[in-house]
DNA sequence: TTGAAAGCGGTACCAC
DNA sequence: GTGGTACCGCTTTCAA
């Protein structure tokens, strides 16, 4: 394993002049260089980036925090940063951290104090105060998908928007009874928090408060069907469409309402957010966000700091797009009469 | 931000005596450790991984390279060793090598050349000739998880197991016409391609050769959906029972089943490998893998070698175990017949 | 345009 | 037990 002194050695120059040569800055001439180059090729020279990070302070590495892996938008936004940075031939290390858990708080204690990382991708993080001072003093630049935060750059889309859209889309072909299913549990994310939001002022402004209905449901598509069994299995009490918080809970919701015999979208309207990859597959209408695009995005964001810390954050919001497809449609005019009858499910 | 000359200083000692009290290793008094600890405490102090690197050679850092994140197991695999390096202090970096992208190839040559790890863990890998190659050469151990190779230590399942007994507990319950759901496309991992002839192994030792069948599909829920789509549509040519290759697979086939009307079980019985998350609900039959403990047992081994070096690499070869639920039951008799008279799906 | 030398922040050897 | 010192592999003034 050879070093620049061996490639400066063998190339009959300086260890400087070597350096010069390897990482193009300084002057160095065409000659000298084209040698240089040549002899670290034969030697399949590869400097160490640890030996320069200790000089120049930066290490080409690129952390990312976020509590799930294993979730549609999480593994989707992680593959978008993930190519972005191979593109610029820098690495990403990976924290894990989950809410609630000691490893979250070791994380922010001792991985992130470490600073083994040139800048910070957090990922629907929402970390409260105490984290984010941690982020805070750690110094280096923090740019946040959809978990966001003040004090950092942040790309998000606006989820407020997003669940008005689909509930709106809902009250346009004539649904009434419309409940909103998910989110409500312990560590309920904010996002969801805004989700409800949105369905409410839509609700609201369409003069349907009384019709407003939460359905409680973990995030998840198991959880959405769950939460779905339960609601959908009286026939009268049920909602003529629902909105999902998520694309996971609204296929949960599908897959119990096919189990009960609830036609989509003729006896129930279903509309979820994110296009998920198995959205076509449940003709799920839904709002688009293109998670992966949002990962690129924030590298491109948090290079561009990198690049240029004197510039001033700014927050990037996407709009997510409304995709039609099967599982909406437009109130069945008969049922309507039972739709209206119906009583609203949980309670706000 | 400090560094251990500060805490030296202020502590009154030398930074070699530091040094020793802060990494625990050679002899410091009592007392002169006390007051360091003390010190570095007040300071909020931080050791620089990489000054340290750079002097012993080991980044405290582990790499691991796999081609998805998006897929069930994988991420499963991710987080029991992202948790399993959490616990022991260490960082993780992720490089995402997808097969036949030009990414991996950068990943193999440029990134992994850099060895900013101290132990690689490849998870499914399944890495060619050129690739294994260069394994090697980076000189530092590596763990596989499932997409074996020689020359490195593993982790796997037994999938000639999983799928033979898959497929034995169909041919105990009475079937015959049993399909082979997953695999065959371009990329054809080799998990699939063992997991059918593990099927194959027990049709043929049941003396079942007349019946084998092979559906292609994509390895994914949705595409094992579409293709029983294909497979289910005409009731003459339907098999009555389904050896997925993995759970996702085997739930898109139960997701195609009810969209047809066949019921599972009595009309079709589907068996899968994994016991994803969603088996659950979906009531599948399954043989249970562990990936996050597969993850786990990957690090611990890891960690084994770069505490000895000396002991021979060995392989851990887990055994699925068959988890009953509801998406297979016996042959209903009535049914056979029309069964014996099915044709085979694909041909292989 | 190039080279010599001083560190970056630690660890480890060796003498005390 | 503790301190002095060389050095890990590279970048970066500063002179030449």
């Amino acid at each position: 394993m050879s070093g620049i002194s061996d490639v400066a050695r063998l190339a009959g120059v300086s260890k400087s002049t070597a350096s010069r040569a390897l990482s193009g800055s300084g002057y160095v001439s065409e000659k000298t260089r084209a040698r240089v180059t040549a002899v670290a090729e034969s030697l399949g020279y590869v400097p160490s980036t640890n030996a320069a990070s200790l000089v120049t302070g930066r290490t080409q590495n690129i952390g990312v925090v976020m509590p799930y892996v294993n979730r549609w938008f999480f593994a989707e936004v992680l593959e978008g940063i993930q190519q972005a940075l191979l593109e610029r031939g820098l690495d990403l290390t990976l924290y894990d951290a989950k809410p609630g858990t000691s490893g979250r708080t070791r994380i922010f204690e001792d991985f992130l104090a470490r600073k083994r990382f040139d800048g910070l991708i957090a990922v629907g993080l929402e970390p409260d105060h105490d984290e984010i001072d941690r982020l805070i003093t750690i110094g280096r630049p923090v740019v946040s998908v959809v978990g966001s935060s003040e004090a950092t750059t942040v790309v998000e889309v606006d989820d407020d928007y997003a669940a008005r859209r689909a509930t709106e889309h809902l009250i346009a072909l004539g649904h009434r009874d419309i409940a909103f299913l998910g989110g409500g549990m312990t560590h309920w994310a904010q996002v969801d928090r805004r989700r409800l939001d949105g369905y409410l002022g839509a609700m609201i402004a369409a003069g349907l408060s009384d019709h407003v209905s939460h359905i409680v449901s973990v995030v998840t598509l198991p959880g959405g069907y769950a939460s779905a069994v339960d609601a959908l299995g009286d026939a009268r009490a049920r909602p003529t469409a629902i909105v999902a918080t998520c694309d996971e809970v609204a296929i949960g919701a599908i897959i119990a309402a096919r189990r009960l015999g609830v036609q989509v979208p003729s006896d129930l309207s279903v509309i979820g957010i994110d296009d998920h990859e198995f959205a076509g597959m449940f003709s799920l209408t839904t709002l688009r966000q293109s998670p992966r695009e949002q990962g690129r995005m924030a590298v491109e964001m948090l290079m561009n700091h990198l690049d240029d810390p004197s510039e001033p954050p700014k927050a990037v919001r996407m709009r997510a797009q409304l995709v039609v497809r099967n599982s909406t449609a437009a109130l069945d005019p008969q049922r309507s009469a039972v739709a209206i009858d119906g009583r609203q499910h949980g309670n706000l």
